[in-house]
DNA sequence: TAGTATAGTGAAAACCTTTCCACAATATTA
DNA sequence: TAATATTGTGGAAAGGTTTTCACTATACTA
């Protein structure tokens, strides 16, 4: 492979000439430029990225460490911000945790070795002890200390939830949802706001019949066997809220299975977006995050690191997709 | 961030050692390495890897170009790629291409810019012109001349499919897909293996009522009224060959609102790996590939380029995932 | 005991850029 | 015209590693 020297001697200049003609910095006389990129196209030269990042000491890389890419969410947002994020020249490595403290930290370290120049962290483990919070780090959907956040709005999206159901009539309700408390360590995660939100506002408008059904964290998913349990056990139940809509759809299957009938005898409200991700035959009413407006707010902070800006939580607003469920 | 000269400093050694040291490399006296590690330790240092790239000229990084990382298959095959090649700490690079040519050539660039050390190219365009075979590249599903391949082997699958909707008494058959040749650029893809096998086999087995569709490329999906369209327009048709399962589920659902009955009236065979994958609620028959073994056979294939070994096409076997639909 | 492996170490070169600085040539201002 | 900007250029340092090479000290061999 070429390197500037090569294209310097060829050209008959100084490499530093090269490098301001490749970045298009400094002064360089109009003959010179084209005889130099002359130069550079007859030998076929590209600059050396790995060079680069060790004068610049950034490689434009972003880490996200999520869970797992399959999860039809997740997959949408890595998706929207590998888009977005390649205008800007950044690339993204993908990290999947598997939700393994292990894995965690090993990608937190890419930060201090310079593999990456900013990591985004989507978890659900107690690791606030193993974050450095002065690395150029992004935590999405979890409250950590000194940590910017990025997530939508999942308190105002629970009381939605909530006000939907009730103005549609129901009565007794039930959220259902992975506990995002761990099993013996309590972890903030934004996304339990969806239960708080929810919970408070049943509250506020008299509702007393509440149901609450936790189970350990698995990836916002429910066995069958396990949704099927919890409806048996709350037969009385019109009105459900469930933390995801994979769990939704998984719910409706085994309502249906029950002969009951959605979305008249009970009411089924998922998150994160609907049918814009499914589809199983029914559309899913949801309360909507945008993966879309996620990504350019994750885009936003990552370029506020790069420029030492500061770099501030970032709250966005959900709304409700309307399904045949409700 | 302290470096290699802070350490080598602060223990009264060369940076040569502590290099021998953290590299577990040559030969290091016992007190000097412990001496070493416990000011590693102490200052906490990490080496760099951007440096480290430098003189090695590899950065272990490794590009995934595909058109969409939201595709189930594609999703699963990058999971699996990315849980497979950290055990070699590897890291991966995702690069969707929106099946967009001009992404694809910005991506393939990136190995000679040094920002990856190897490629996998998933692609339906006709890029060969673009493409340097001296490079690390590896093609999957794709015959791209003198670029190793790595694929399932969908010649067979197709002939799977055959035998087994002509087995279970089908007459009239139907194949389904996505038309690999592009609009006027004839692009020799893998996957269009699909449908010869099963053609070639339907004639082995004399059988005469075969009808192919094929539209315009889009991702191994088809909109529901396309669907709609093919079925109205082959009433007789009773077993169908799906290109892909999401193909083969939007049929199913068509064929229902129809007013058929699957598998009675209509058999449908997808291609991926049936509800391994999806879950519409039916369990797809479909010929399966592993994303598994197919994430192994890249690895062996990447740490071959690495080591200059030469690297060898990698053709897996597929089977048949029985499900409700035949 | 001399001669030769083996173990242990550090200085310096190499990897390929970017950027700082010094300097030269030309253009502009007073 | 002299003084000062502006434009244009190249040498050299810096960025943080790995690796080669030369060298010393110790252990083994005959």
């Amino acid at each position: 492979m070429p390197t500037i020297k090569d294209v310097a001697n060829k050209a008959g200049v100084g490499i530093a000439t090269v490098s301001r003609v490749i970045n298009d910095s400094g002064y360089v006389g109009k003959k010179t430029k084209e005889k130099v990129l002359k130069v550079i196209d007859e030998i076929g030269y590209h600059p050396n990225e790995i060079a680069r990042s060790m004068t610049r000491q950034k490689n434009h890389i972003v880490a996200f460490v999520l869970p797992n890419n399959k999860h039809v969410f997740f997959s949408e947002l890595l998706y929207e911000l590998e888009q977005i994020l390649f205008e800007d020249d950044y690339k993204v490595m993908l990290c999947n945790s598997s939700e393994e403290t292990y894995k965690e930290i090993e990608f937190l370290n890419m930060l201090k070795n310079n593999r990456v120049d900013a990591l985004i962290l989507l978890t659900n483990n107690d690791i606030e002890d193993e974050i450095d919070s002065k690395l150029p780090i992004i935590s999405f959907d979890r409250i950590i200390e000194n940590v910017p956040l990025c997530t939508s709005d999942n308190y105002t999206g629970g009381q939605m939830a909530a006000d939907i159901l009730i103005d549609k009539g129901c009565e007794k309700f039930l959220f259902i949802g992975d506990d995002a408390q761990g099993v013996n360590t309590p972890v903030n995660t934004e996304v339990s706001k969806r239960r708080i939100g929810f919970n408070e506002r049943l509250k506020e408008r008299g509702k007393k019949q509440i149901y609450n059904f936790e189970y350990p964290l698995g990836n916002y998913l429910i066995q069958p066997e396990k949704a099927r349990e919890v409806l048996l056990k709350y037969p009385d139940v019109d009105g459900i809220f469930a933390i995801s809509d994979a769990v939704g759809f998984t719910l409706i299957k085994e309502l249906e299975a029950l002969g009951k009938n959605v979305p008249k005898d009970v009411k089924v409200i998922g998150f994160d977006g609907g049918s814009k991700f499914f589809d199983y035959g029914r559309k899913l009413s949801s309360i909507a995050q945008s993966p879309k407006k996620i990504a350019k707010a994750l885009r936003d902070m990552i370029l506020n690191f790069s420029d030492n800006q500061p770099v501030k939580d970032i709250v966005l607003p959900v709304k409700f997709n309307e399904g045949d469920t409700t």
